[in-house]
DNA sequence: TTTACAATTCGATAAGTTTCAAATTGATTA
DNA sequence: TAATCAATTTGAAACTTATCGAATTGTAAA
């Protein structure tokens, strides 16, 4: 992984309302798995301190990082963690710091 | 570890010159260990296309969030990665991901 | 088809960040 | 002690980011 691209996630995290939306979302996709139901954005929206233009704009920000994925489901927009993408993160921070 | 803590560090890490420059400590510090050289700042400074200042106000910013140690050495600064900040970002992460 | 609601875009502002030049401090060496 | 060199501090400029209100778009329900 490029430094570049690192960089780039890592800022995408390094935003406290950003962090907490993406960590909903990871727990929320962990709960999905098991309950058959979807993490939508609106519930999230309703629960963190800040507003829509906000979150989307924050959104953004996690997929372009390739931090999440996204889908609309009628009105509504799900999302969903991008396992590899932290995985390798991890994976690089890990190798660094022998 | 609180969620204003792990911001904090990630943010330290979130620029592409302070990443760098954490990396080549970490690498310094794994290859001293062997060597039993030092990592001086000095010789960092001059192989990164930055100014002191710079690199200076970067290092204050990797101390305040726990991920580098500097020691005075006469007229020059040595660094060295703390360890355990670097691991319980990858704890924290790992776990929040399952 | 009108209404309602989720989400996005736009434009603006306030706040924060990166960087440097100049001045300063701390420590070594001539 | 004077000169030198590493590092820090200060102050300022340029740039980036977070956030919001208002307007807009997309979709579903009345």
């Amino acid at each position: 992984m490029s430094i570049f691209r690192l960089t780039k996630i890592l800022k995408a995290l390094s935003n406290q309302t950003r962090l907490e939306l993406y960590l909903q979302i990871a727990r929320q996709s962990e709960a999905d798995f098991e309950t058959g139901c979807e993490c939508f954005i609106t519930d999230i929206v309703g629960s963190l301190n800040i507003g829509a233009p906000t979150v989307s704009h924050h959104l953004k920000e996690l997929s372009n990082a390739d931090l999440i994925s996204t889908e609309r489901r009628g009105k509504f927009l799900t999302a969903t963690i991008n396992k590899k993408t932290i995985e390798e993160v991890i994976k690089v921070l890990s190798e660094n710091i022998k």
